[in-house]
RNA sequence: GGUCCGUUCGUCUAGGGGUUAGGACACCAGAUUUUCAUUCUGGUAACACGGGUUCGAUUCCCGUACGGACUACCA
């Protein structure tokens, strides 16, 4: 096998989609998985769309999902630079060398005549109204103009375009490493643009000049370019880099949710799960979209779900680290339908992951939230907080949404729990136990347990009629993690504070 | 419309000519628990359809349906 060079090519038209972390990590793992080299290449050749701080975000998202650059933008290599636009006069000798060896020739329909073009076909009930071999000879262009009117055109400035002359009736055969052999007919092949007015090659010209000249290997892209691959396969043809071409992968597409179709910014946002890796503010429309890091994922169990989104290793195991997923990790068990991107299975993976963590590392979480809210803690009693917690969180931020109260007592309390709980035996229990706390020198979730037996003993009631009482004087909710124990993290006189105060302001409802 | 690609539980998928069609998420039920959650146990649930080929097809072939992508001087 030759040398795994493989390319994650983005554009820097916007904050990176989902799928397109997808792609670049399937592009990783293969890189990783041989002993490759991983290479980002900006592809903004679009001047019309380029939006600034996209190429930055590209990178940080990639840096934030563990997805490592051997080769590119903001790295440098070999095959500097990497970003398309400084490329220009590359792309520009090559599409001379086909113009000259008369694969390619110029074209200087305007856009009026090209819109003429396909409404006359439309109305002959024509099935495609492509500029191709049948349409060619009635355009404006080097093919159907003479030398000196195409040198004289040129030299008066008339903007044109360099297209492809594709051969008329031929099979394209490509080898696409997911979906076997595809084959197309030349003839439903375009006469593609390869070179813009503005003198920018297209993606076409530039991808497959770069993908030659940077050694690429494998082409691992999404499925919306499997129909344009013909076209590339017939360039690498044209060039005489049939023996260099790369390995095709098309990758099936990431699907929404419900309904069928493109997973979409629109659909995510209607979900309410994010779309981008990171946060992301449009600088033209100011739009804001919130980003899967932001959202509290763990960038692992990000890329956990998202590899496990169109292949899987064949095994049952369903966590997989990223040297594991490397480990495991091949082209062939990449599946070819489309998958529906359910944000369920990213909670899970997410919640995986959070409790596989230290308490240590856990109550680095929740220090945060800590320091925002300007509330002070030990790391020690933040730990025993996310011990007691793990268990029941999806993101980091539930352990101070979830766990306030061991912060800040309750004021409200829980109305249907009182309506229903709250008692005269209640409030006999908690003065009782009360007392009883008050006669410890310290109390911990044995003794707190002990107590409870104990005024359980004395008054004759039983625990569980109370339990619920005492947790929502405690923390003034339903549901929480080990009232024992959350009473050893707040604290003896703490509450026995709690348990005076509920005592004085929830009214017994008289029966 | 045309070209190409696809189709196994609700979702991600394993499997593959003869299987009780397996797992995970989600869902439901039971057990445990002071609650919720966790955990454990159990459950509902799938080969799109029609023709072939075959002793036998969910698996191979062909159609149909449905879905998707593409159809720009966008990538």
């Amino acid at each position: 096998m030759r040398e795994v060079r493989v390319r994650f090519a983005p554009s820097p038209t916007g904050a990176l989609h989902i799928g397109g972390v997808r792609t670049a990590l399937y592009n990783y793992l293969l890189a990783r998985k041989h002993g490759g080299t991983m290479i980002l290449r900006i592809e903004d050749t679009d001047q019309t769309r380029y939006v600034p701080g996209a190429e930055e975000y590209i990178l940080e998202s990639l840096a934030w999902a563990g997805i490592q650059i051997d080769e590119g933008v903001s790295k440098g290599g070999p095959h500097a630079p990497y970003r398309q636009s400084e490329r220009k006069e590359i792309y520009k000798k090559y599409a001379q060398k086909l113009i000259d060896e008369g694969k390619a020739y110029y074209a200087f329909d305007t856009e009026q005549e090209l819109e003429a073009m396909r409404e006359r076909l439309k109305n002959a009930g024509s099935s495609d109204q492509q500029y191709s071999s049948s349409t060619r000879t009635s355009m404006s262009n080097s093919l159907t103009l003479s030398d000196s009117e195409v040198k004289q055109k040129i030299a008066a400035g008339t903007p044109y375009v360099i297209r492809l002359k594709v051969p008329a009736n031929e099979e394209v055969r490509l080898q696409d490493l997911i979906r076997g052999e595809v084959v197309v007919n030349s003839s439903q092949v375009d006469d593609k643009v390869l070179m813009k007015s503005d003198g920018m090659p297209t993606y076409h010209l530039a991808n497959v000049v770069d993908d030659y000249l940077m050694k690429i290997s494998h082409v691992i892209r999404g499925e919306e370019w499997l129909p344009s691959a013909p076209l590339h396969v017939l360039l690498y043809k044209f060039f005489g880099w049939e023996k260099e071409m790369p390995q095709f992968a098309h990758l099936p597409l990431l699907l929404k949710a419900d309904g069928n179709g493109k997973l979409s910014k629109r659909d995510a946002d209607k979900a309410g799960f994010p779309i981008f890796p990171l946060n992301w503010t449009d600088p033209k429309s100011k739009e804001f979209s919130t980003g899967f890091r932001e959202n509290g994922y763990l960038p692992e169990a990000l890329l956990n779900f998202l590899a496990f989104l169109g292949w899987n290793p064949g095994t049952e195991q369903e966590i997989f680290s990223m040297k594991d997923l490397t480990a495991a990790f091949s082209l062939e068990r990449i599946g070819k339908a489309g998958a529906k991107f359910d944000i369920h299975k990213a909670q899970w993976y997410n919640q995986q992951y959070l409790r596989a963590k230290s308490d240590e590392e856990l109550a680095r979480y929740l220090l945060t939230s800590l320091e925002k809210e300007k509330i002070q803690c030990t790391p020690e009693k933040a730990a025993k907080i996310c011990s007691v917690m793990k268990e029941r969180i999806t993101f980091p931020k539930d352990f101070w949404e979830q766990g306030k109260f061991f912060f800040q007592a309750p004021v409200v309390f829980d109305e249907q729990v009182v309506a229903k709980k709250w008692n005269e035996d209640v409030v006999r229990f908690l003065s009782a136990f009360a007392s009883e706390l008050k006669a410890l020198t310290q109390v911990d979730a044995a003794s707190a347990k002990a107590s409870v037996d104990k005024t359980s003993q004395v008054t004759s009631i039983p625990s569980g009629k109370v339990m619920q009482a005492l947790r929502v004087a405690i923390t003034g909710g339903a549901s929480g993690p080990d009232l024992m124990a959350t009473i050893e993290i707040i604290g003896k006189d703490e509450a026995i504070n709690r348990i005076t105060f509920a005592l004085e302001n929830i009214k017994v409802k008289v029966a």
